[in-house]
DNA sequence: CATGAATGAGGGTTCATTCAT
DNA sequence: CATGAATGAACCCTCATTCAT
């Protein structure tokens, strides 16, 4: 029958929706009040669903959580290639992503927060889009693009300034060129040299590309991207 | 009388070896659940206490985890300006502290532990010593000894790392010259030349001073600080 | 459709049914050991529901406690209401407040239990019924059906012997005319001239009406008041 | 020998003091927190002394209460009976107790607020010196002086609004003539006639006799005693 | 005796999870 | 599926009591 197919079809989208809100308002209170502090009690009352509509979808706070990380990092990963698949060369991606990751971050204060908040080890490391990165730096690193003692090495001089400037993000107002600024010294720190730096870091960067239904987009609100 | 003395004196005394045995206990419970995993049940089996006396200590988790960071805030401060002192420059004394800060996380892995889960950004930010560092970097920049947009950039690009690094030295066994290696590469990020921060990064190093009753040496065991 | 309508029906029953089972419980708690020695572990096992059902209702024990004296405070008001509007004078009124405030506590034991333990001054002062009583003595004053220096004096000279015989009928069994007798000597503290006095403690008191759902006659299952 | 003797003296002295010293205290935290929320912690801090040292007089709050209430008891006692000794018959004695009792919670303000939160029923019935009340009562009704149905009855007319008017005095200030007024009004209701009542009500008083180490003394630095 | 640290039972409160409607 | 009441384990905290000094 025609109508079963129908009701089917019409249930896996509200379904969608709810799902959707439900990562909607994990967002924000996660964000606010940490991993940690976050009870499913306030999960149901942001989202405005009953306590059993929450088990309808996770399990336990636990999974929402990783839920939620997994779609964000699918969004970021959407929006990094997006920007990145134009670039020539290793080093290149890795300047422009950890620039849009910044961008990103200022952009929607929410996630920066919530990366403030839960992404450090117990996001960031599992999965927070990272991977591409590492294997970028590992390419650098053979191609001759980049001059580290180890790849691992790399990793910390990228990630760790990554993660220290969403935390300035989050507390104050850095200048605007800040994630262009910060790009170019993390290059130098990789041996690469200061006017290619700069150049790197401030490659045209196209306009973040988010899907419609983006949960960055419907949670934050975000703040127009910088010019 | 003198008997009163003594047993104030006494009482003292019993007081301070008690607050040290918790203390040195909640190290070692932080650092294996982390600030929220860990109960105060935890401390009390950790410590082989009575409830009460956690009570008559400390009146939350919270403010134990605030008193264990100040002490190990003041033990790392005093290890730290020993070396320090010597130091002619303010970028030579972010060198120092930055590899003193490495060398003992690496040796004392119940301290790395602690900082990796409990230290960002709750701890990081507020005391953790790295004041003075901050001062440094200030100095630095004014004396011209390091070129950067901004003296919030610098600390990113000296905390990030280092915060990445602990996280590095807890999960991994990175190779012997890690401390140096990063510290020279996020000299060089800091607008530092390669061979001034080559040297800069491999000044001698003389052993740590930890104070006899140091929690760092009771709690830690340490392994013996790489020769 | 209909069937919401329904459910939400069913479910502030059952949600009424509940507090109701748990204020029944909690009369016979406190009847038993006063509002600072019951605890919440009383009333749980009193009630044969968990812990988590109790916050469900209410916050705090103290919570109970204003819920039970308000519920009671609303039965011996409609009780003494509707004997009462038939009196013509304010002093009449003051008679047969007093009298039926005596035969329900010789009626309903728990509740006289509970008076004696708790209302004083805790409840007494604060709502139990006692507004109308307080207004119909400045009435009757103003009227000059009494006389006495002041108001708060006649106040003192009901509510004083009201709440003694509560405590002598729930250690002892006065006679019968208890109520009455005691009526008949208050109203001639109060200047009622000893005839009239007698006659106004005497009045035809019609049976007390309960609401079918009464915590009164539920918990009490009084002895039949006294015919 | 002499020193023992001495030694032993002094001894005894300094703990009766601490013994005051202790009841003093309890006095004003009984008066303030009732004797369900004042616990010993608030006994050592009031009275400054260490826990042990609470120990060593009472076992247990309770026992502290009893105590108290037993000083306090007999100090009313004695002084009411230097009152009472000149009166002829029970009925005057009487009205001279309950005249007494109003103007020394008066006079006392922490005498009053014990009496108002501790006294009912735990206290007043089992001790606060009414047995003597009691069986002036019974005389004056074997005598003829009072009609009253039963002695029972003259008690909650007379206890009640003494309790009653204990309480009026701790939340507000009546009017000077309070003890006289419900004291002739009390005799009314006990049958006396009106003119004897006030008669009774205000016989000279002679100023009350406190021991010079009375507790109330110490402790109430009782407002003077209206002249 | 005075002291105050140590103890642990008792009681309060939260919150993840289940389940009947 | 959505709902929200019921459950009880897990935690938090207080406070009476003991006891070595």
């Amino acid at each position: 029958m025609h109508s079963d197919n129908h009701r089917t079809r019409v249930g896996v989208e509200r379904r969608q929706k709810m799902r959707q809100r439900l990562l909607e308002s994990a967002l924000q209170v996660f964000a606010e009040k940490g991993p940690d502090g976050a009870v499913i009690d306030d999960m149901i009352l942001a989202a405005e669903v009953s306590r059993g509509t929450f088990y309808n979808y996770f399990r336990t706070n636990e999974e929402l959580l990783l839920a939620l990380a997994e779609t964000l990092s699918d969004e970021l990963a959407q929006l990094v290639d997006a920007l990145v698949c134009e670039a020539s060369n290793p080093i290149a991606r890795v300047a422009l992503a950890l620039r849009a990751y910044l961008h990103t971050a200022r952009s929607y204060p929410l996630f920066a927060a919530f990366l403030d908040r839960a992404a450090w080890p117990r996001i960031a490391t599992q999965g927070l889009t990272l991977q591409q990165l590492v294997r970028d730096l590992q390419l650098a690193q053979e191609q001759g693009l980049i001059a580290v003692p180890s790849v691992q090495l790399a990793q910390d001089l990228v990630l760790g300034p990554a993660m220290s400037a969403v935390h300035t993000l989050c507390v104050g107002t850095p200048p605007h060129s800040y994630p262009e600024d910060l790009t170019a010294l993390v290059l130098k720190a990789l041996g690469v040299a200061a006017e290619e730096a700069a150049r790197l870091a401030t490659l045209p960067l196209s306009p973040p590309q988010l899907p419609a239904d983006s949960l960055l987009l419907r949670a934050g609100k975000g703040r127009p991207p910088a010019a």
